[in-house]
DNA sequence: GTGCACTTCAAACGTATGTTTCAAACAGAC
DNA sequence: GTCTGTTTGAAACATACGTTTGAAGTGCAC
């Protein structure tokens, strides 16, 4: 049995459990019988259990970083000088993580659980790795964000680039839970390129929104400063 | 010492740390000693550390519970008949939310960042819990979102209920990080209203967004179903 | 003051966790 | 075949957890 095969057992037993239940809820126990492999073989292929926490998310991240560098390189040789639209940068993110190469049909949603646990779970390890390894295609995207909403205020933006995170980090970090709710109550099915194709418009139509609404409506009691 | 002083103490540590940390990741160790009471005195006073995550909830959902009804009685009955418009009904919400007498000034974000958590993490006991206690101002939210969004299918109204969930818990449940980072960067101050008064309008046009994009931008690669 | 219900306390219990140890098994080079 | 570096295996380690126990303390009615 090849080295590769262990630490591949491992990662794709850890990722499935992690998903399912989270980091803490997850023990290396289990994840060492899923993947049919000793106890041990975590702590003496990866060193920790943190250490395969981001070795999971390097696995998946790494690539996609490299695929959105791409995919925002191909989309500024496009617009030639011009600042792509926000319509055009929200698709070329929600494009590059629905087309990366799948190990299985729920590569993408295991992932973007992973990715809302991550914001939601406050594992300080992980989002100090996460920081340290991928800020750059993050910053890129940021800038491309405020170049395709010049009418913002620096402050507006910073605000609703932070409901644009929760909402799509928020579903997707439930959206099996989500899915299946769905599914039972209105018998519709789903995939994760469905739920884009919804989180996207939504998103867009929000970050472009005229706040009429700093004063609210009239009979309301509460005067909003 | 009085009971009610204990009990109190534990719900306040109980509170603060399972915002900070999330549920699994606080000890009853750790909440007995911010609290200074004895490791026993959790179990003696509410019987396991799932009851107390319970109580937590509950001492604060309880009186929010009955705000928010009064709130929409007093909503329905301004509109007689006809049903409240989404703004309206989003401001009844927040309102309610930001009128609860708080115990201290961080009250209202700790406790909406508790919420994403019991959203997000799987804590089944929890959401057992929390959909046998509070149903019914849940089902009455979401009655009226339905009624103010005639226009919406019932699946298209589902994912975006889930959008506006997600931007609230995420941006509540992170706002005092958030309030800091913005006022680093920017030297600005914000108030818990404040965000409010950014996040309804955001929420509203997310809410009412024309899905002219279930079809990506022209130029784009992928076709999505 | 005595009795009684309630509350606190220190200590222990049983279990589960991440990690380490060290011998056994293995693979490839010579 | 023998040696060498790498990987696996079963067992143990130390620690932390939620919970339980039983004695000590407390306040109040009588």
């Amino acid at each position: 049995m090849a080295q590769s095969d262990t630490v591949d057992r491992i990662l794709d037993a850890a990722e499935e459990l992690f998903a399912d239940r989270g980091f803490s809820e997850t023990s290396l126990r289990m994840i060492t019988s899923k993947a049919k492999v000793n106890l041990a073989a975590v702590n003496y292929h990866f060193g920790s259990k943190n250490a395969l926490i981001h070795a999971v998310f390097a696995r998946f991240l790494t690539p996609f970083s490299a695929t959105l560098e791409n995919a925002f390189d191909e989309l500024e040789e496009r617009c030639d000088g011009k600042p792509p639209t926000l319509n055009q940068t929200l698709w070329a993110l929600t494009e590059s993580a629905v087309r990366m190469p799948q190990r299985n049909e729920k590569g993408i949603s295991i992932f973007m659980r992973l990715l809302g646990l991550a914001y939601t779970q406050s594992q300080g390890h992980l989002r100090k790795f996460l920081e340290q390894e991928y800020s750059e295609p993050f910053s890129r995207f940021m800038r491309l964000l405020k170049e395709a909403t010049p009418q913002l205020s620096s402050v507006d933006r910073y605000w609703r680039i932070q409901f644009m995170l929760g909402a799509t980090a928020f579903t997707m970090s439930s959206s099996d839970a989500l899915r299946d709710i769905l599914q039972n109550k209105l018998g519709v099915e789903t995939t994760i390129q469905e739920i884009a194709a919804r989180l996207v418009p939504f998103l867009a139509a929000g970050m472009q929104a005229e706040d009429a609404m700093l004063i609210p409506p009239v009979g309301s009691k509460v005067s909003v400063a």
